[in-house]
DNA sequence: GGTGTCCGGCTAACATGCTAGGATGTTACA
DNA sequence: TGTAACATCCTAGCATGTTAGCCGGACACC
């Protein structure tokens, strides 16, 4: 399964897409997983590559053991290979890690929204308008990837108006596939606009704390994103599985 | 957090607990997740315990690696605070890890069955019927535990049927809290024979494809558990946080 | 030329030594 | 007697040595 693919020259990394030293916190197996998903989600490991522990050991400066522990983390969160005695590969893309992500992502969300919608306070719903201010704000002078840090941002905070902390971090997880796939996407003329649109919609329905409206808001805002990537696998084939 | 409580003569395990050796399959790591993990659900360890790595090493015969890597797993699960330089215990329960227990499951399987109802196969059907044809006998023959463990299999099943695997771990993982709590409660007189008649609701609206009323029927029976496992609190307060 | 076998290199998994820091019990002091 | 400083013990986390199994190439044999 996973096969050298065209390596130009050395499989290695190009040492230049070092993940980022320390700018995490946390434990330091906790520092490695940040980095090493910072690269893997960004591309700077592309699907397929291989994985050197030595080499990230000694391009991180630190042993063999938390780089372990970030790649079991890893493993466990469906982005990583490990091959027992034989190597640790980054995840090919797979349209059915990607639609279980989306299933997943969905039943977390619609329940979420549906439960905030009937106990929505108003602290929360300040901090949604002003999420969704920003977002008008980021349209109008096209700035994208903060579109998209509180596109996510937006739904993380439904999430965690649950008080379910999990939950969140399941959701997050979850979508790691989705978004992982959604970066390659080349951003669609106007989907900036439609996306905020459907934002506007499920606050509508929050504002109003109808949680069926919410609902289906929420359900067509998330329908909206499968099949462009249904279009990706077809035109990266080599990217997937 | 972790206080030693009423700690009877040794605060150490019992000796007898151990959880029970390596009967069961896959790394040395994942075999000691399972028996730490059963210990734990069986209250084997009872819950505010303190881990001793050690002593579970030599009890298992293995060195601390893949204990450390097993407990780590276990706290990723919230069934076990690891308290950095200074020790793990096995998590008491918690109505706040329930609660969310008990959202993400719902979650998950409503939004299951709703897909499931629309995709079904007659395979799929028949064994559902099985299974409920089981459940039947079991209650006529008063089988507690195996009627649990076919209740937990109609479950999974429905999960499984989407075809996405990682939801029905994450499911069962989510169950883990709500489950612990559960075998603590007594039996309550009927209670069997009405869970059996929800089960029935739900193979009845798959059976007519009815995705709506799948989910209605889904979420009735979800919702009785609760409010029994919240006069569990009351009773004993000391199991909980 | 095609096929089976052996050998070396590389890997994850496991074992074990080391270190820093929190918890606890004791003692000195008010 | 109550409180605060101290010494000891124990722990998780990290580093590093060891083991066993897969992969790929070479070579011999068919």
């Amino acid at each position: 399964m996973p096969d050298p693919e065209k390596l130009s020259s050395t499989d290695t990394d190009t040492g230049q897409p070092l993940p980022p030293l320390a700018m995490f916190e946390g434990k330091l197996a906790d520092r490695v997983h940040a980095a090493l998903l910072e690269a893997i989600l960004d591309l700077r490991y592309r699907p397929g590559a291989r994985l050197r522990k030595t080499a990230i050991c000694d391009a991180l400066g630190v042993s063999r053991s938390p780089v372990s522990e970030a790649l079991a983390r890893l493993a466990a969160e469906a982005l990583v290979d490990i091959v027992p005695q034989a190597g640790s590969f980054v995840a090919r893309l797979s349209m059915e890690e990607i639609r279980e992500g989306a299933f997943l992502r969905e039943a977390l969300e619609l329940q979420a929204v549906e439960m905030v919608a009937a106990t929505l306070t108003d602290e929360h719903l300040q901090a949604l308008r002003r999420n969704l201010r920003l977002q008008a704000l980021c349209l109008a002078e096209g700035d994208g990837p903060e579109f998209h840090r509180l596109d996510a941002e937006l739904h993380g905070m439904i999430l965690s108006f649950t008080g379910h902390r999990r939950a969140a971090r399941i959701a997050a997880s979850a979508w790691l596939h989705v978004d992982r796939a959604r970066r390659l996407l080349l951003p669609r003329p106007g989907r900036m606009a439609a996306a905020l649109e459907e934002h506007r919609m499920i606050l509508a329905a929050l504002e109003a704390r109808d949680p069926t409206a919410a609902r289906h808001a929420m359900r067509h805002h998330l329908g909206q994103l499968l099949s462009l990537i249904a279009t990706l696998a077809e035109e990266r084939p080599d990217l997937f599985t």
